[in-house]
DNA sequence: GCGGCGCCGTACCGTACGTTACGGTTCGGC
DNA sequence: GCCGAACCGTAACGTACGGTACGGCGCCGC
């Protein structure tokens, strides 16, 4: 069983077939919540319970492997630094803005945090560890060499980048994210989303903007 | 047994011992997550599971009536509006951020958010729900009032009281709920959260402040 | 063509836990 | 002092589910 885990662990990701599974129980995961057996995901993915457990060891596993699959989805577009002004800093912090308004609100990104802040509560700290470090840890590495970008070009003004992003962060998700996760709910179009990243992102320039000369705002 | 529902669900609270039955559940829910059994609660509470069965219903009604229980001993210090300044609006916006910020990065509160998610995955909404009633809505019916005497002494400045305080919510929180729920382990400091408090603040000012001349910040 | 391997479907096992039942004890009212 | 109600401690029941074992089948290399 030991090595079942290994092969998931280490080395190339999972093969065509292991991504179907995944996918099935992400959609379950979705449905179900976290209350999702080992019978009903065999039967989703016409697989047979024994071949999960040879593929991924055990209950913790295949949740495991889903999450990082899952985050593996998720790719990075590059932001190119060149020829940055404020039209195309606002553009691109309301571009993270969005995108990230509408991860966090997607059925699966909230599954999946669910998933993590019960597996936090236990003594697997593992998956929510994960959850942490492909969400909100992930989005502050791509957004704050936007940030430090910003600076050096001379539109934005801030100490410390992490504390910046934190701002930005609050500024973006507000009380979003907690209201989804609790079972609010919370009907987000897309023009609304793409007004509060619009807001948010007028709101963190009025904070950490540059200030050159009287304030355009 | 749905007489037993009832006899929690209306009237007055519960009586001492089911008080002290419901700390005990509190405590545990604390120690061991969601994964509390209904043995482990009898044994902890020096009752029998009979009494739990007679007086809460199910698992269900326990948990329920002690998120209750836990909601129902936070008091709310009434605001004083008159003789508004700046520095008392200050000083509250403050004491506010800290005192929430102190909340949501106790223990309890963060086992008790995390049985509301893990039941707002399943079909059981109402925790869920309650968490969310007695913490994040009744926070923003707290401050609210306190927004609109700002707004009316002329020092602060917005159209929509309830987005004025999402944008509060936001600079206060960041993504030390998340976090926390996530498992990070997040130590904050008493000067930390105050520190966190007063920027909160100050940021708020500057982007609801009433711009009388030239901004201060 | 055939032997072995990987996988499907399913039956099965052990256990943990929610829920119920019951005997024994305390306590308030008469 | 006695009765009944409430409650404690514990044993017992039923079930759901994680994990395992096994028979059958298609496929790939030889």
């Amino acid at each position: 069983m030991l090595q079942a885990v290994t092969e998931m662990m280490e080395g190339e990701g999972p093969t065509a077939r292991q991504q179907d599974v995944l996918d099935a129980v992400l959609r379950l995961l979705v449905e179900e919540g976290d209350r999702l057996t080992m019978t009903a995901v065999a039967r989703r993915a016409s697989c047979s319970k024994e071949t999960l457990y040879k593929w991924f060891g055990d209950r913790d596993g295949l949740l495991t492997a889903t999450v990082q699959w899952q985050a593996s989805k998720v790719r990075v577009p590059p932001v190119d630094r060149k020829g940055l002004d404020l039209v195309s800093l606002t553009a691109s912090l309301e571009r993270f803005a969005s995108d990230w308004l509408r991860v966090i609100s997607s059925d699966t990104s909230i599954a999946l945090n669910r998933v993590g802040v019960v597996h936090a509560g236990s003594d697997k700290r593992d998956l929510g560890a994960i959850v942490l470090e492909r969400g909100r840890f992930a989005l502050g590495r791509r957004l704050k060499p936007v940030l430090e970008a910003g600076r050096e070009a001379g539109l934005l003004e801030f100490d410390d980048a992490e504390e910046a992003f934190r701002t930005f962060f609050g500024l973006v998700a507000r009380d979003v994210q907690i209201r989804l996760l609790l079972g609010d709910r919370l009907e987000l179009t897309a023009a609304g989303i793409d007004g509060d990243a619009a807001r948010a992102t007028q709101q963190f320039l009025a904070l950490h903007g540059a200030k050159t000369g009287p304030r355009a705002l």
